[in-house]
DNA sequence: CCAAATATTACTGTATACAAAATATTGAGA
DNA sequence: TCTCAATATTTTGTATACAGTAATATTTGG
């Protein structure tokens, strides 16, 4: 949709600031509830209101900030019940996806889906790759799937409701032995989709899913009791 | 998300510049192609630039206007392809939704689910109902299942994806056979729901869009070969 | 009369200015 | 010292101004 992010010099500031506003909510550098005021933004990125505004207007549908009526933005917060309606709408796309995926796959896309794995794969193996660069890689594994959908409203809808949860997808990378087991899961559904057999890939990524879930659930509860 | 509808004195301009394009776009009032020029709207809606930039910023992540760099905003086209991509999610999203309805609605829910029914039914009694009736009564009837699912991201893609296919869906409320057949599937809908039926719902709900698709798709031929 | 070069126009992208509303602050009186 | 009102400050919401660029019209040479 509006995102392809090769921030290239002819893009409209608006876009810069947009992006640049997003990845500081999603990695938690700007806090839920904080307030966005214009002019402090505006001055701390050199720019004037205006692409401030609009890129707030981009934020703000995608629920990433909520607007105070005369208050302004601030980031939204998401409570435990708002993150668990998003992993059961992900949860039923996800195996939407997956099938679709099974039907769909050309060969190219394996291919793809095989090489993401190895990057994820040796990011786990390397015991000084960060975190950041370890859910990146997991995005890339997953987004070759979404990719193999050919269905562009599922793809952007999926990495929507990714981004939504990108917080709590650092959460279960930081344990070690969560991230060999994500190697094998990838692996399991790598073979389904492979073979076509959905209803094996269905079970495998669902799976995949609920792990992530108890683990979110899990940190949600250790967070919420500080 | 944004969209709580009540258009009182207080919401934001552009807020009511969306909304109203939104509207008009949706409508077919402004056509696929066209362009959004910033200026002779400004004039036109009696405001300035500035709101109608930000409703554009809007619309924009909403999928119905596309940027072409440095030449503005254009009302997006909707492709056969796009269309049949929209009705895929949403045929999956509409089985978690009633799903969900059959274990969480309760028996007020159920009684809004049965009053919006006999609304629906009403205007299709009625001769001289015209299809905006039709159409909203139509909507209002999904938007209880909608609700009964208690899963408030659900209900808000749902909504969204809904509106994607608001001029098609004008096109198979046209024909009276339609309509009828439209009462007896709701009704076989509300009745598995009521008895937390899930198989018997989810194979009603799947049947109901199946036939829409259906619909919108022979008109879409139709259309093409203007 | 046609094509290329140039001038003009129109529109976007960005910055800034101004008004109204909400919040914070100050000060007077009890 | 506390409370409440008046005032100041901050911040949003909207309008407008200005610059740069792409599209269009115009002119000029062949």
């Amino acid at each position: 949709m509006v995102n392809e992010n090769e921030i290239n010099e002819f893009m409209p500031l608006r876009e810069v600031v947009f992006l640049t506003l997003r990845k500081s909510i999603l990695r938690g550098e700007l806090l839920p509830g904080e307030r966005l005021m214009e002019i402090s933004l505006a001055n701390k990125l050199g720019v004037s209101r205006t692409p401030i505004r609009e890129a707030i207007r981009m934020l703000e549908h995608e629920g990433l900030v909520v607007m105070k009526p005369r208050r302004g933005a601030q980031v939204a917060k998401i409570t435990t019940q708002e993150l668990n309606d998003v992993l059961e709408v992900r949860k039923s796309l996800e195996t939407l996806a997956i099938l679709k995926a099974c039907e769909r796959m050309t060969e190219e896309d394996i291919a793809a889906m095989r090489q993401a794995e190895r990057r994820f794969e040796s990011f786990v193996a390397d015991k000084d790759s960060d975190l950041t660069e370890l859910a990146e890689a997991d995005v890339a594994f997953h987004d070759t799937i979404y990719q193999g959908t050919k269905n562009r409203r599922l793809i952007q809808i999926l990495a929507n409701l990714r981004e939504q949860m990108y917080r709590f997808r650092i959460e279960y990378l930081k344990d070690a032995d969560m991230r060999s087991s994500l190697v094998t899961e990838h692996k399991a559904i790598i073979e389904a989709v492979c073979s076509r057999d959905s209803d094996k890939a269905v079970r495998y990524i669902t799976e995949h899913i609920d792990n992530q879930q108890r683990v979110i659930n899990a940190s949600i509860e250790a967070a919420s009791e500080d």
